[in-house]
DNA sequence: GATGAATGAGTATTCATTCAT
DNA sequence: GATGAATGAATACTCATTCAT
């Protein structure tokens, strides 16, 4: 049996494995964004991370499992790169702003992990429960934009609109700029990340 | 032996087998939006096209093959839907208008095709063509829609962005619609669109 | 898709598949009772039939499937022979004789058969849901037997005895049999049948 | 290295190891009667015996040692539990009836063990050695039960049948207990193990 | 044109066994 | 003596593609 299988739970992983999962992560997204989620077969993985495939199964219980850990882990390393962005902003409109400027400047610095883990959300194998995580993370996310949009309308900071169109729009064009900066290596990331927070500016701001 | 296999080029196809074809790919369409790209095996696709699974071999050389054509078919649908709303719009903010309530209201009207499209374009298995002239698709809508937004700059209509940003987040803006009009059907989709219109409108107009 | 996905159920299966999962069948068969259940692998199973691997789980969705038909095959042709001789006994004592020595002379008869079922029975991979229908199965023939031996005493032909004990005895007697025969080859068989209905017809009769 | 590994042959083994061994061999016992013997792998055995699973390899330098071990094992156990009743039997009849009783009433006392061993002998993987013991166990069994009705038909105590036939079909009774005892749990073992004694009795004696 | 049985190359997964620690 | 991470060989299963009919 594989140390994955915890059914009982709180069984401590030793430092080693925990080593070797996060070895087996970063070459699942290496490789993701290397050949593409389809061609991310166990033996490509092993073969970058120096490992053989048997391993990445003693590891990880199935492959499910793995691409949900890589969901997991690089939600984790987002959220935290921009709460410590998004901290104290003054305003709704000035949130906003933080929120994509900040989202932005992440994808700039971690491309692999974003076109992973995009890959992984829209895989069509082998990755449903990872899927179905993202999916709740999403909404959640969209959640949360529209409260802070309905919050803003109530104050008066904010124009009269669907706060559910205006958060599915603007995550949508956050998570569009990946693959602009991944396809145009030479974009200002700076200027790209101003220029949609101008953007979504204009839209939201009263008068 | 297959018709698909002319290396010489463009000898016409028969009507029969322009039949057979269409047929083929809606019944693509209805397989990937019923059971996803995953499961979509010729032998599925066939069941529901009410052949035997070697005839699509016969009309399609290659997995991919059937797959871009999915891909030609909904976007020429597609197309032929938006320059009918598209014509004679009197301002670049009126175009722009157009062009996003006729992309949200063809979502709504052909849900299976969006969906299949996006699986495709998304998939891990056998759609690198497809998606491949998805990806030129795309960037050449992305290329209209800036020289769009820079004529209107040039005529003074509009104020001064970086028409590559607005581009990449108009066209992430309206993709993003099917998935959220598949996930909420009860949406008013007049208004979103509408939504969405406004939206750009201010993100976009002088002033 | 597999013809064996039968989801819907009743679809027809064509002659020349029918013909292709008896012959698969038979190769199960065979190679179980060649070189016993573990080592049954498709590989081997398909090497007997003279076709590829592959094709068995063209035919048969799961292993478990191939082995449960082994079975359904095997209590077939078993029911077949036993009912034949079963007809007409003009008394209980006859009665068990007739099912007594008619399986034994079954079990002489097709020793490749009776090994197969026995090691699927037993078996530990791939297994349970065959397993699973013989219990039934062994459980009904213990409650036939028992009915049987209850009536006989109701209708004081045989003497007072436990009929569970008595059914779980003779079930057991009976299937040791196919094992005696195949470790010695040379034994007589009708005077083995004999015998074994001798024995337990003397320990049910009365007086 | 490992103490298994002794070609020159007798090297008394270490009391600690000893005692490694039976609790391995008791670990492995536990594990097959709980989870059978097709998920019972050295990491779930070592799990039980709350060792780690290379320790198994060391004690016991292959699978197939470790199964034949454990049949060793509960053979002795058995063949102690049972001389103890069948010393001292004053006739043929009296001794068969202890050999049949006693060996009930241990099955009902060591449900584990049974199950271990009928798996294993039943098993298709790695118990080949073990199988061929105890089908070795299981002949010399039989020629003593032969050997002992011979003798009781010879002192003219049993009536005249095949010495053979009742062997194996004694031994098929008995074995059969355990799996009844197993599904019925609420049997009342002493009536079982009496009427089944009663049976062979009445199959046996003269007259 | 059309069938669908058959192939074969691909996949993840399992697990006894090894060996550096 | 003991660990448990690692290997590697084996498995069943999937399915686009082929081809005799």
């Amino acid at each position: 049996m594989q140390p994955e299988n915890q059914s009982s739970g709180q069984e401590r992983r030793s430092f080693i494995e925990e080593a070797r999962r996060g070895q087996i992560v970063a070459a699942t997204i290496e490789t993701i964004a290397e050949i593409g989620y389809a061609k991310a077969s166990f033996v490509q993985i092993a073969r970058r991370a120096g490992i053989s495939p048997g391993l990445i199964s003693y590891h990880f219980a199935k492959r499910e499992a793995l691409m949900k850990q890589v969901m997991l882990t690089v939600h984790a390393s987002m959220d935290q790169a921009l709460s410590a962005r998004g901290e104290g902003a003054e305003s709704y409109r000035a949130a906003l702003r933080a929120i994509i400027e900040g989202f932005v400047h992440y994808c700039a610095e971690h491309p692999a992990e974003l076109i992973a883990i995009s890959q992984i959300a829209a895989a069509s194998r082998d990755a449903e429960a990872a899927r179905a995580w993202a999916d709740d993370q999403h909404e959640s996310t969209l959640a949360e934009l529209e409260d802070m949009f309905r919050e803003g309308q109530e104050h008066g900071e904010l124009r009269t609109f669907s706060p559910r169109v205006m958060a599915v729009s603007v995550l949508a064009a956050m998570e569009a700029a990946p693959a602009e900066l991944t396809a145009r290596p030479d974009t200002d990331v700076a200027a790209y990340a101003r220029e949609l927070a101008d953007l979504f500016d204009l839209a939201v701001r009263r008068g």
